[in-house]
DNA sequence: TCTGGGGTCCTAGGACCC
DNA sequence: TCTGGGGTCCTAGGACCC
């Protein structure tokens, strides 16, 4: 008897065309990718370690091969790593995220020019899938290296490329062709049964995406360990064990069943937010107060670059706890939203409820360290019903809007903010090592002597 | 002293209605 | 006075991603 499994393998490819039943996937995902943007403007550090730090230089979220090598971990905390980073002389930036913006629209470009317009779906800042539908499986990784090539020619970008027939095999080929650079040469394909059979079991359960920290430990404990383990459990325990549909999908993409397709336009926003952790923690009212109309603000110029309007408001705050363990994990997160009459995208309106909240949740006397606001229930401008009733103020309201965004746009991100913003500012990020914005600001241009 | 800032999807459970 | 079962909507929370 022919198991499910075995039978979908043998249809996988047919024999005549060489094309893969059911198109092949490719991830495209930029080496170091913040790092690499720091160093296209500083050739200095060719070859030199680098790491780049989270918004308020908390955290390490990109570092150089070099920096690897010495052992900075990713997502440590910076204060943890400093010495060994000033051991190695290794260069720190705060991240810049103008220029990242900037870099991944080159690279994401080049994507679209190479493989068309429609089979690129932007996964995040530094990666993309696209769709290979037609593509013989013996041209796969030569298809695969000429991406890589032709990206880092026009960008100065490096990347790499994982080739399979489901997004999640794909993940898994990428995450051999980084772990492999000098053998791959960055371009890994997963298209025979026997070569995914081989990619996964040298893969441990821990680095398939789609199984994060806790799914792991669970299934390490189960003696699930490696990939091949995973990918052989059946469905109903999937849906049992990992969290229902998403563990079964997981399953199948694992034995090459696709069930992700790639999404050229991605879906307008379901939930814009916007929030930060505090440069050093607050316990005053106010001060959480200016930092929620902050983020209020912010998170309304997002929604209106969206053209939509939003009905419901939360907020969030983050108490502070004494917690330096070697495993993390935030604390409990306190939140209250409204619901606002009609959906609006005009700041104050937005920002009035935003306040308001805050004294619903804060607790005299306690610390916060992070706050946030999330705007949801968002409707499409043009699906919003016209209002006899509504004052006339309300247009006047979204010309101001559309100034204010065009100012800020063009000048500093913050140079206009409503006065309940604050001026004081005690609780703003700190962020002391960052690079100039050379490819999008005038004065910050990079200079060729 | 010091641990990011976005997002998505799914499930469970309660309220409410007929 | 009795009170089933199904549908829908909402919220909270947990998991994941980069």
């Amino acid at each position: 008897m022919v198991s499910p499994v075995e039978s979908t393998h043998q249809k996988a490819v047919a024999a005549d065309t060489g094309i893969v039943h059911g198109g092949l996937k490719a991830i495209v995902d930029c080496n170091s990718f913040y790092c690499s943007c720091e160093r296209l403007f500083k050739p200095v550090l060719k070859n030199k370690p680098v790491v780049v730090l989270s918004n308020n230089d908390g955290c390490i979220v990109s570092r150089s091969d070099e920096a690897k090598q010495i052992g900075v971990q990713m997502a440590g905390p910076y204060f943890m790593a400093r010495p060994l980073i000033e051991k190695h002389d290794i260069a720190v930036f705060s991240s810049n995220y103008t220029l990242y913006g900037d870099l991944s629209w080159r690279v994401m470009e080049t994507l679209r020019q190479l493989c068309g317009e429609k089979k690129v779906e932007v996964y995040s800042v530094d990666e993309a899938f696209v769709d290979l539908p037609d593509m013989p499986a013996e041209a796969a990784a030569r298809y695969g290296l000429y991406i890589r090539k032709t990206v880092e020619q026009w960008t100065g970008i490096s990347v790499s490329v994982g080739i399979a027939p489901t997004k999640t095999l794909a993940k898994a080929a990428n995450y051999l062709a980084k772990k492999n650079k000098q053998q791959s040469w960055c371009v890994t394909a997963l298209i025979t049964p026997e070569e995914q059979q081989k990619a996964l079991q040298s893969i441990r359960v821990t680095n398939i995406w789609g199984v994060g920290r806790s799914y792991a430990d669970k299934l390490i404990n189960m003696g699930i360990t490696s990939a091949w383990d995973l990918r052989n459990m059946p469905e109903q325990w999937a849906i049992k064990q990992l969290g229902g549909v998403v563990g079964a999908r997981l399953i199948k993409e694992l034995r090459g069943e696709s069930c992700m397709d790639i999404r050229e336009q991605p879906d307008s926003k379901k939930m814009i937010a916007s929030t930060r952790m505090f440069g050093s923690p607050v316990n005053d009212i106010l001060s959480i107060k200016e930092a929620i109309a902050t983020y209020a603000s912010l998170a309304a110029q997002k929604l209106r670059r969206q053209r939509c309007s939003a009905r419901i408001v939360t907020i969030f705050i983050v108490p502070k706890e004494d917690n330096h363990a070697v495993d993390f994990r935030h604390g409990p997160v306190i939140s209250t939203s409204t619901t606002l009459p009609a959906a609006t995208s005009v700041t104050n309106e937005l920002i009035k409820p935003a306040v308001q909240l805050v004294e619903k949740i804060y607790e005299k006397g306690r610390f916060y360290k992070k706050a946030g606001v999330m705007l949801s229930g968002i409707e499409p401008d043009s699906s919003i019903q016209g209002n006899l009733f509504v004052p006339e103020s309300k247009n006047k309201g979204r010309f101001l809007m559309k100034m204010m965004d065009n100012i800020n746009f063009s000048m500093r991100n913050d140079i206009l903010k409503f006065a309940a913003s604050g001026t004081s500012r005690n609780w703003k990020m700190r962020q002391e090592k960052r690079s100039p914005r050379y490819t999008t600001r005038w004065e910050e241009m990079f200079e060729v002597k």
